[in-house]
DNA sequence: AGCGGAATCA
DNA sequence: TGATTCCGCT
């Protein structure tokens, strides 16, 4: 028998975690393993599946399918020998309003994650980085994750996200994207267009990779990616609160719906077309989202019963041939071109038949300069290291 | 099954 | 603080 140990810090450069994602840190019994820990734990391994796993369909969402062994579990991890489910769920109870968890009512056994509190912010690279940290490349490893984050739980919350954000984005650009499942192996239009899906690109520096002063600036090579100089400011990065010797995390100055919007996920292509304005840069981008999406998704592991929208059929080849995305520069020209510009996006959206919510219109601003009126960079709202 | 108050523990 | 234990209630 184990009494398991939780992480000291759940801080990573680039992601802000929910409130209750650093309560390991900050309170005394901190070294004793949290039950959602425990429970994400259980719901990334294989031989646990017939005992709880993610609900298909909906993200976030489990079925305890053994109440009884998941509480002996939780007994052992905890050397309670007394546990039992009914205690076990008094625990999550306490989660409610903490805002970690809630219960799906109807449905027995079943509870969900709020993972949509996951923040992601705006920071170059960050889409590589997530990228790397889930395809356990244990040579960006060191660079990418300060000592004390546990891999696992990251991976598991990002995968998760990850899922998440795929599936949204490919039913906000195909309609019945969710038959897609069962179409597997079929060919159908449908299909093809699904490979396109910039499925990895939810932390959007796809789009905005490297995008500052309005200007793009994308690393040629992978030494760019250690490189102070791609950091939001020159000079200074983003640091955990401890390096800034700031408040807590409930006091740090999170996004603004600006920057959430731009920077936390679920941007379709009409919505990053709309923020890059720019339609030279399309066809590059998908070059660079086509390959970041056949990497992210030969990451994804098959995850018990998690919504897992398109399999690779180019996996293989994707890993052997994969490039870090390309640099990309806006053609100055274009920019000005708004006539054309406007034609050629009504024509871009009747291809990729998406309908435009009035509301994410393009206004007149950027239409005349698209790529310096839409200032995905808020970098006002991060947070800095004192220079 | 699920909820939440209360006391208690580590 | 984050459970654990108990329990009455719906």
């Amino acid at each position: 028998m184990h009494c398991g140990y939780a992480p000291s810090s759940y801080w990573i450069p680039g992601l802000a975690f929910p409130d209750w994602a650093y309560k390991a840190e900050s309170s005394p019994g901190s070294r004793q393993i949290q039950l959602w820990h425990f429970i994400l734990e259980l719901l990334q391994k294989e031989e646990f599946r017939h005992v709880i796993a993610w609900q298909q369909g909906e993200y976030g969402e489990f079925v305890i399918k053994d109440p009884d062994e998941v509480a002996r579990l939780w007994g052992r991890r905890k050397c309670k020998p007394q546990m039992n489910y009914d205690k076990l769920s008094r625990a999550l109870r306490y989660y409610y309003n903490k805002k970690i968890l809630h219960k799906t009512k109807g449905k027995r056994f079943t509870y969900k994650f709020n993972f949509s509190k996951l923040i992601f912010v705006n920071y170059p690279m960050w889409d590589m980085r997530c990228q790397s940290l889930l395809l356990g490349n244990n040579r960006c490893h060191a660079a990418v994750l300060p000592s004390g984050v546990q891999r696992e739980v990251l991976q598991n919350t990002l995968l998760a996200h990850k899922l998440f954000a795929d599936q949204m984005t490919c039913r906000r650009l195909l309609p019945n994207a969710m038959d897609y499942h069962s179409n597997a192996g079929k060919k159908t239009p449908g299909a093809a267009r699904c490979n396109l899906l910039p499925a990895s690109c939810f932390s959007g520096s796809c789009c905005y990779l490297g995008l500052r002063n309005g200007r793009f600036h994308a690393p040629s090579t992978s030494t760019d990616l250690h490189n102070p100089s791609m950091a939001p400011h020159a000079g200074r990065s983003l640091c955990s609160p401890t390096q800034a010797n700031l408040p807590g995390p409930t006091e740090w100055p999170l996004c603004t719906s600006h920057t959430f919007h731009h920077g936390l996920t679920l941007m379709s292509l009409e919505e990053r077309f709309q923020t890059l304005g720019h339609r030279g840069l399309h066809d590059r981008l998908m070059e660079c989202t086509y390959s970041n999406s056949l990497l992210g998704q030969q990451t994804v592991p098959p995850m018990g019963n998690q919504p897992i929208i398109s399999p690779i059929l180019e996996a293989q080849e994707a890993r052997s041939t994969y490039q870090p995305p390309l640099i990309v520069k806006p053609d100055p020209e274009s920019q000005y071109k708004s006539l054309e510009e406007d034609s050629k996006l009504k024509n871009f959206k009747e291809n990729i038949k998406v309908p435009l919510s009035p509301s994410k219109m393009y206004n007149v601003q950027s239409k005349l300069c698209p790529v310096e009126a839409a200032q995905p960079f808020n970098t006002k709202n991060w947070l800095l290291k004192p220079a």
